[in-house]
DNA sequence: AAGTATGGTTTATCCAGATAGACCTAAGGG
DNA sequence: CCCTTAGGTCTATCTGGATAAACCATACTT
């Protein structure tokens, strides 16, 4: 699951084409110089190594998506309760909601989440 | 909240410190020989750099840590939330049950761990 | 014909994380 | 006195992520 594996400036540029997808390329490069100001040789750089990592697409100046962002979320979610938390979704339950306070509705909320889970 | 982060050989080596502290610092060389593969220069040097930054403490040849595991592991769940999951918990929950299936009991422990964070 | 916009590649720089080699001092043992 | 071990620093190398400069071809515009 390595493919699904995006550093900090790959998850955002990613992210922006998710948000635009399908995109112009040109019109890509002018949004990641607003959004990231990037310059456009440092879009086209990044755009075809995420291509040749077969996690973008860019035919005809048409920039789409390869992977699906809930893909990469998934392996990101994954991930990092492996790495930190020994693989125990409650540790890092309980981490992030340490000091946090939740309302009953977003409780509910989770709970619906928790329960459609159960085989 | 910089403080907490850790990079990937960082952390690795933090635990094994959580693991055993307080520890010499002698045998920790030797436990990084062993689990991390580490020379005795590379140990001191992430140790050095820890120390600085306040994580890590040194002293008559005793390592312990000054910031807890679990402050840690807070700062890295609410990190990836933020980051791949607009901060969204039922967001990062989706993605990360999807396709995975849970059992009764396991629901209960979570929903528990929600409850207790409701205000 | 000259200028300009589009769509792109190739190569390079910079910095930081990961790792280690060389070296140093002080204490204790034979 | 020499040697070893403990405990540690300083400096260096290697690699990869982040970013960009320079360059190029084609097509459209004036």
């Amino acid at each position: 699951m390595e493919k699904f594996k995006l550093y900090d400036a790959e998850y955002k540029f990613t992210s922006i084409i998710w948000d635009n997808e399908p995109i112009n390329s040109t019109k890509l490069v002018r949004l990641c110089a607003d959004k990231l100001g990037w310059k456009k040789s440092t879009t086209y750089t990044v755009l075809k190594k995420l291509c040749d990592r077969g996690i973008l697409q860019n035919q005809d100046a048409v920039v789409t998506a390869l992977v699906k962002r809930e893909d990469v979320q998934k392996y990101e979610s994954n991930t990092v309760v492996e790495k930190s938390f020994d693989g125990s979704l409650p540790k890092f339950l309980t981490a992030f909601l340490d000091e946090r306070k939740i309302t009953e509705k977003e409780a509910e909320e989770l709970k619906k989440i928790i329960e459609e889970a159960v085989k």
